[in-house]
RNA sequence: UCCCCAGUAGCUCAAUUGGCAGAGCGGGUGACUGUUAAUCACUAGGUUCGCGGUUCAAGUCCGUGCUGGGGAGCCA
């Protein structure tokens, strides 16, 4: 017999005879002489309710049939005599085909604290909230590849190992094939790939690359930075989107960060509207308001000298204490809490902040002509922050060449980045977007781990 | 890495001034002819995170380590 997943099955639109469904028993109610047996097989959120009669095969194995058990029943989809569901199974075998011992079984049919399911982090699918995440964060991945798709992008596999240690954003973690334990100096000349070798924390550079040759392109892979970083928003391993698009100032790059987020919310407010409920409902009240801003709402464009001004001017509360720890001048890294302050407080929407100074900022990103800022841009968005960094890129080689020397950084290193300047430089952008600060902020989840299959932090490599 | 808070049954938590370690849920057993986090009855379940100290007496106070959470920095 045909397995029918329960997604199709509840949505039936008429009853139908002789089915099969296979998935992990979330509970099981007993009355005389029958039990209700809800089945979840993690195509959808809902579970299906199968009924099961005393004396039918396989039910001598009903006392063994417990939260957390693989099952597989064979019956007919009628629609239900209870109250609750449209749809159920009328048994007329059931199968036992894995058993959970319900003593050591840890999920129960009851709400579980995030922090004990991240410590059974192999089990938490099994749950409604991260069975709805991981549902989300693969339809999500899907968006993603659509939205650029639609737009005459490419996809580039940017590397994984790098030799390169210009691109520039972060520790890395080292690669090599060289036994630790051994004792004495292992130069890496002997190393695998002859020279130093790292993980990549960005997939820009091998971005400009494309950029420049097939023009609209974008990066979509693992990253990792080897910061010791404990916070809720940071993994030493994540996910990043990285478009890159030649004949493309700020401007433009600030328009397709605004599209992009735009359309991702949209698409999985469409395709993901049972599992994106879950979160509106249960983990984040203001969710449905949230998400209803980056649709709607035009994001603020805000030069960083407006929002110093801005900041600057609200710096007393009403009460007229201090209302930021860190004093507000211009020049200075804007600090987390003047991020959320303009976002979530001034502006109520998302804000693009740019024009930063050229001091805090990296070195290839184009100067403007006031000589003091450069085109960087960083979308804030409520409650999570930043969610995208970027610019616009440095394409005159006279002017790259030169900041280079200013910050001392090793020329001979950046080469073939020069090169891209030296034969057709045409002025180009691009951003990054963390994706799991992306699905942080559709659902409304808080802490990174709780976005990703395995998160991955300093001192933390279970599973 | 820095600052703050917490760690008690499988889970979520309570325990007065330092004075007999408890509840709900979950588990087990039984009852129940349509349940919906089923209900009802009974029942088992503890190195109070580890180590050291103060005290007649420590879950409670002190020191230290570990683990978890929050905030900051770094950023996506």
């Amino acid at each position: 017999m045909k397995r029918t997943k329960v997604k199709a099955a509840l949505s039936a639109t008429q009853p139908k005879e002789d089915i099969q469904i296979n998935g992990w028993v979330r509970t099981k109610r007993e009355g005389k002489g029958f039990a209700f047996v809800e089945i979840n097989d993690g195509s959808c959120l809902m579970n299906i309710q199968a009924v099961v009669d005393e004396g039918l095969p396989g039910w001598e194995d009903m006392p063994r049939v417990g939260t957390g058990a693989a099952v597989s029943i064979d019956g007919d989809l009628v629609e239900s005599l209870g109250k609750g569901q449209k749809w159920e199974v009328r048994a007329k075998a059931l199968r036992l085909i894995g058993e959970a011992d319900q003593e050591t079984y840890p999920l129960q049919k009851k709400r579980h604290s995030d922090e004990f399911l991240r410590s059974i982090a192999h089990l938490r699918p099994r749950t409604n909230k991260f069975g709805a995440m991981f549902r989300i964060r693969s339809e999500a991945a899907f968006a993603v590849h659509q939205f650029f798709r639609d737009q005459d992008y490419r996809y580039v596999h940017s590397p994984i190992i790098t030799g390169s240690d210009c691109e520039g954003a972060g520790e890395m973690f080292r690669v090599t094939t060289h036994d630790p334990s051994l004792a004495g100096a292992q130069s890496y000349d002997q190393d695998f790939f002859g020279k130093e070798a790292a993980l990549t924390v960005s997939g820009q550079l091998t971005a400009e690359i494309f950029a420049t040759s097939l023009g609209d392109v974008y990066t979509f892979g693992p990253t990792f930075r080897a910061e010791n970083s404990n916070t809720p928003r940071h993994a030493a391993e994540f996910w990043m989107i990285e478009p890159e698009m030649s004949f493309c100032d700020i401007h433009g790059n600030m328009d397709l960060a605004e599209q992009f987020l735009k359309s991702l919310v949209r698409h999985l407010r469409k395709h993901c509207a049972e599992d994106m409920e879950l979160f509106a409902q249960w983990v984040d009240k203001t969710l449905t308001q949230t998400l209803d801003s980056i649709e709607n709402d035009a994001f603020v464009r805000l030069p960083y000298t407006e929002a110093i001004e801005i900041l600057l001017k609200n710096a007393k509360t009403k009460k007229g204490a201090d209302r930021f720890e860190f004093p507000v001048e211009w020049g200075i890294d804007l600090q987390t809490e003047h991020e959320r302050y303009l976002t979530e407080q001034h502006f109520k929407k998302p804000v693009i902040v740019y024009d930063y100074p050229k001091g805090i900022k990296a070195f290839y990103m184009r100067q403007n002509d006031d000589g003091k800022t450069v085109a960087a841009m960083d979308v804030l968005v409520p409650r999570v922050g930043e969610i995208i960094g970027g610019s616009q890129r440095e394409e005159r080689l006279d002017v790259l060449q030169a900041r280079i020397r200013e910050l001392g950084l090793p020329e001979e290193e950046y080469w073939w980045y020069l090169d891209l300047r030296r034969f057709g430089s045409v002025p180009h952008s691009g951003f990054g977007m963390g994706f799991e600060r992306l699905l942080m902020l559709v659902t409304g989840v808080t802490n990174i781990r709780d976005v990703i299959p395995c998160p991955r932090t300093p001192r933390h490599l279970e599973f």
